[in-house]
Parts: C-alpha cells; sequence; structure tokens
DNA sequence: TGTACATCAGTGAACGCGCGTTCACTGATGTAC
DNA sequence: TGTACATCAGTGAACGCGCGTTCACTGATGTAC
C-alpha cells in the first residue's frame, strides 16, 4: 500500500520543487535556453547530478514549469469568467484581476511570456496547448451568456483567443511598465477591451463574408 | 574626401552583412541568448575574433539585427495604410500582405518574436521602441480617415497599437501553423481584425467612462 | 605616376573557465519475514 | 517488535568540450609627397 506519506517520496517531491522555483527564479532574467543545469542546482542547493533524478534536461523541466505556472492560472481565469454584472464593471474587474495576479505572481507570467515563441520547442508547443485550452474555456464561457445568441462556435472560439492573447500581451505590458506604469498599462487594457466587446455587440449586425461558402 | 567606395570600407560592410545573415539564419530555430559568437563566425565563415571589429557582443549585433529587420518592414505598415476602398476589401488584403511578407522573409518575423519578450534586456528595448514608432505611424494614419472623426488621439493610439499587436500575433500565428495551416489562421485574423473594426464603428456611440475625470 | 609609410580588417594560437554528463559511492528509507 | 536485505535520492570526483576573449601578426588598402 501507499497511502502513508512515504518520506522518501515526500522529499524527492520536495527537492524537485525547489529545482523548478530555483529555475523560475532565475529565469526572470534570461531565457530557458540559457538556463543551466548546474545553474539551476546550484541555486537549488543540490548536486548537478542530482538533476537527473528528476528530469532529462532543462527542456523537460521547462515543460514541467508550463504545467505548474498554466495550472496556477487556471483559477483566475475561472474568476474572471464568473463575474457578473454590468458589463464595464466587469471589464474593469477582469483587468484588476489580471493586475493583481501579475503583481503577485511575476515570474510565472514572464516565464510564459518569455517562452512563447522562445527557443525551445516542447515548451512553446505546451504553452501553445495550454493557451488553446484556455481559449476553449473562455469560449464555452462565453456561449452561456445572452450575447452570445446566434454566434456560430468558430466565432465564439476567435474571441475567446482573442481575450486570451489579449490577457498575455497585457500581462507582458504590466511587467515591462514596472509598478509605475502600471495604472497606464491597465487604462489601454480597459480602452481595448472595451472596443473588442464593442465589436462583439454588433458582430451579428454586419453580413458574414463566407456565411455561404 | 569619401566620395570613393572605399574597397576596405565596403568589405567590412559586406563581413557585417554576412554576420548579421547568419545570424538570422541561425535564430530560426534557438533564441539569441543561447547564440554563440564563434557559432556566428563559423556560419559566416570568418573568424571568431573578427567578431569584434564589427559588434562588442552578440547583444549589439541583436540590436543591429532589430533595426534592419524592423526597417524592412516599414514598407509594409505603409503599404497596408496606403490601401483603399470598402473596409472588408482592405481588411482581407492586409491579412493577404502580412501572409506574404511572413512567407517571403519567415526568419524576419520569427527573430521580432522570438525576441519582444526575450532575454536579452537591450534587444526588448529596442523592438518595443521600433513597435512603438509603429503604433504610431498606425495611428496618424487612421486619423485621416473619415472613421475617425471625434476620436482622442489616445485612443487612435490604442487602435493603433491592437493593430500592431495583431499583426505580430497573426505573423506568429502563421509561422507555428507551417505554409498547411496559413489558410486556417489567415481566416480567423481577418473575423479578429473585422471584429475590431466594428467595435471601431461604435466607439463614439458608448458615453466614455473617464472623460470627466 | 611612383614610392614609402600608416591604417586596419581579418588571422591563428593560446588561455582559463564553466558546461553537461559519466560513474561508483553512501546512507537514509522501505520491505519482507 | 526486530533484523537483514533492497531500493534509490543525492554525493563528489572526473572527463572532454566549446566557449568568449587576449594578443601579436599579416598583408591588402589608403594616404602623403
Amino acid at each position: 500500500m501507499s497511502h502513508t506519506a512515504g518520506i522518501r517520496q515526500a522529499q524527492k517531491l520536495k527537492t524537485r520543487q525547489t529545482l523548478l522555483d530555483a529555475a523560475l527564479g532565475l529565469l526572470e532574467h534570461q531565457s530557458l535556453s540559457s538556463l543551466g543545469l548546474r545553474e539551476v542546482t546550484r541555486t537549488a542547493g543540490v548536486t548537478p547530478t542530482a538533476f537527473y533524478r528528476h528530469f532529462d534536461d532543462i527542456a523537460s523541466l521547462g515543460v514541467a514549469l508550463v504545467e505548474q505556472t498554466l495550472g496556477s492560472l487556471h483559477g483566475m481565469i475561472g474568476a474572471i469568467l464568473a463575474e457578473t454584472g454590468d458589463s464595464e464593471v466587469r471589464l474593469d474587474r477582469s483587468v484588476d484581476l489580471i493586475a493583481r495576479h501579475v503583481r503577485e505572481q511575476p515570474a510565472h507570467f514572464r516565464f510564459i511570456a518569455r517562452e512563447q515563441h522562445g527557443g525551445v520547442g516542447p515548451v512553446r508547443e505546451a504553452i501553445a496547448a495550454q493557451l488553446r485550452l484556455f481559449a476553449e474555456e473562455v469560449a464555452a464561457a462565453l456561449a452561456d451568456e445572452p450575447e452570445s445568441r446566434g454566434w456560430h462556435e468558430e466565432d465564439l472560439l476567435m474571441l475567446g483567443g482573442l481575450y486570451v492573447d489579449h490577457m498575455v500581451i497585457t500581462a507582458s505590458a504590466m511587467l515591462d511598465a514596472g509598478p509605475d506604469g502600471d495604472t497606464q498599462v491597465a487604462r489601454t487594457a480597459r480602452r481595448r477591451l472595451r472596443l473588442v466587446t464593442l465589436g462583439r455587440l454588433h458582430w451579428l449586425d454586419a453580413p458574414s463574408p463566407d456565411a455561404g461558402s
């Protein structure tokens, strides 16, 4: 049986997490492809060889980091989608929520923004897959709203992707702006969202050019 | 005087360009921060030490690459903005133009997308500065259109930035999709642009929440 | 035009260094009886 | 509960390798007279 904690297993997981945390910290000022195995283990306080007990190489540590990092953001997406009330208020709250998360865990957002188009293939693919899931989640939530009556599924997915991409862009812009520029970035982000929302409300007014083909 | 070609200077510029081209080629499959000086000179066919006759280090080669790469894209922005006619047609043409440029010089777009949030500070800043310029160019062009009557300058800049960001996102998505997925990406990109354009047309219908403060 | 000297882009050898990976190991944890 | 053996997370020494950077150099190009 294995219902006990398992001291060995617990220690192993702890070391693994230490390695992931060390890597995430280092990645705040460099990209994954320039991150060294020895650099990570040095920061984590373990021997270089210990690394191989947990990951094949830096790339697979990167993939694990993607899953952990974007997993922690699922809660955020949920919170945004659960918002109700006036659309203007919801919009403000969404931007505030992103801003708060970015301030609370900047390293996570920095990592995703940096590696989304970075030099490590498997990591890029892992991020793309997760963001696609997010877009689908958002699309599904949008589908339940009255404003989405009559929308094609493809268009809902397009809109979901638009929102997710803008979430990433906004987060990244906030990181670049620093704590002082936050307000201005949030202000612009809110306007962009408002414009997209306006487009959404008038989507069905316009004839769809390729509806018949 | 120096109105003559200057054989020495011409040769130096040629070598410099060879280094830049070699680097751009290598950057198709890795990021700048993992690019080695020796790797570049080996590909360019010169001695490692020759590198220092042209650049202080890899980072400053990166900055030079940004200027050259985004310089070549100014023409594209101009071409898109010069389009006239039905808004639906303009929109299609814009996406086609991006698609063509991405197919013709994938390495340039890949480099910008990758290093926009990459690990090399000076390069990140150079890209951000250039994209800001692009956004201002677009905003200025939008200001001349009848649809922009009554718009605040700040909102025009917001819209310009929105278009530029989407250009980058679209280009990046096309690179990821490869030649087969191009059509689908272009299709989604067109819909996103249409939605943004719809939002634009109804921007002044809605009351601006912070107009009075 | 011809000569004598200066410049300087690119060379080639050399350096010290940190890297990723291997290997045999140690000792705490887990398991069978 | 106690003992004897198995497992395996983490150690520490060692390796070969490519890196960025230095230095004195060479020889074609540029310049002054």
